[in-house]
DNA sequence: CGGGGTCAAGTCTCG
DNA sequence: CGAGACTTGACCCCG
């Protein structure tokens, strides 16, 4: 029985860190940053690109196909190249060895990132995504969305129909190609951002595929089904499976004083993919964890969550 | 060495 | 109008 393509977590691994202590998080506040420079940058990267490489070997061995690496692998990253670290020979080894492993690697750079902004906060939306993009380059994987850096579009401004066009100018104007072949965009769950149905213009415009956030949409559908969010997003995808969000809410499962938004600890239903072929990337807090209980409740042919349970193979 | 205050960045929402 | 949230807690000082 499989749930879907691939399925997949992200950044951190519960197991290994409390295990062996592996973290991939390693880094400094700005004045530790000023003081001690770039040896100490460097000592961080490698230990947090080995422990990556262990992380990601254990994922293969588990059955998990899809990985969402940390952004914090390479601490400071917008202030230096990745050439000028003092261990960048051995840190580019580890790099091209996790490049090399079966399973799909994606970031998500952060909140700050805004590519519709203007002035200096677009300038260092810039160099953040390259940086995240050097990241694969590093890795030795050829430019596509296989390898998505996925981000929000983050902010309406006043006039959401300006932002997105802001946002794809610079798109086409500002982003190296290996980037612009990488980058995706995702429905956000407020009203003041971006539905789905919203983002469409977007793709049509810069051909960026979109990735459909099942919470996101179920807080802010904007006229929308799940069904149509779904199917909209998938036609947006042409050179890699689309990789798809999935948490449920903490509200709904788990605790009903919190906030909708915020994710479950685990996966209680598994999402409706349509009959299409999907990678899924879980958003919950117990992490592998919670992938693992998955699978097993699968594999022990258990509906889980009271919905249906698709496809056909998980490994054992 | 454990606990707590603090930590780059943008934008929106909520209390 | 300030705090909290966002893809992810961890750093660092002090007692």
């Amino acid at each position: 029985m499989e749930i879907a393509n691939r399925i997949g977590y992200a950044c951190l691994n519960l197991t290994l860190q409390e295990e062996r202590k592996l973290t991939t998080n390693r880094g400094m506040i700005q004045r530790t940053f000023l003081a001690k420079g770039l040896d100490y940058v460097s000592q961080l990267s490698l230990a947090n690109a080995r422990d990556l490489l262990e992380i990601v070997r254990w994922n293969v061995e588990n059955g998990i196909r899809i990985f969402r690496i940390s952004s914090d692998v390479f601490p400071w990253m917008t202030e230096y190249r990745f050439e000028q670290l003092p261990d960048f020979t051995e840190i580019r080894g580890v790099m091209e060895e996790i490049g090399r492993q079966p399973i799909r690697l994606t970031v998500h750079p952060g909140p700050f990132n805004k590519l519709a902004g203007t002035g200096l906060t677009l300038d260092r939306t810039v160099v953040d995504l390259e940086q995240h993009s050097a990241i694969f380059d590093l890795m030795g994987l050829v430019p596509s969305h296989e390898n998505k850096i996925n981000i929000h579009v983050g902010g309406g401004y006043g006039d959401k129909d300006e932002t997105l066009r802001r946002f794809a100018a610079n798109f086409r104007e500002l982003l190296s190609e290996n980037l612009k072949k990488r980058l995706t965009v995702e429905n956000d769950d407020k009203p003041g951002v971006f539905s789905t149905r919203e983002l469409i213009p977007l793709h049509e415009r810069a051909g960026i595929p979109l990735v459909f956030d099942y919470l996101h949409h179920s807080l802010h559908p904007g006229g929308w089904t799940e069904e149509e969010a779904f199917r909209a997003s998938h036609a947006t995808w042409h050179d890699a499976i689309p990789v798809f969000h999935y948490s449920d809410s903490r509200r709904i499962w788990e605790d009903e004083t919190a906030r909708a938004e915020s994710h479950s600890d685990w996966i209680h239903a598994v999402p409706n993919t349509y009959g299409q072929v999907v990678d899924l990337m879980f958003e919950t807090k117990m992490k592998e964890r919670s992938l693992l209980r998955l699978l097993k409740q699968v594999r022990e042919g258990e509906v889980v969550g009271g919905m249906p349970v698709e496809a056909t193979e998980v490994p054992a």
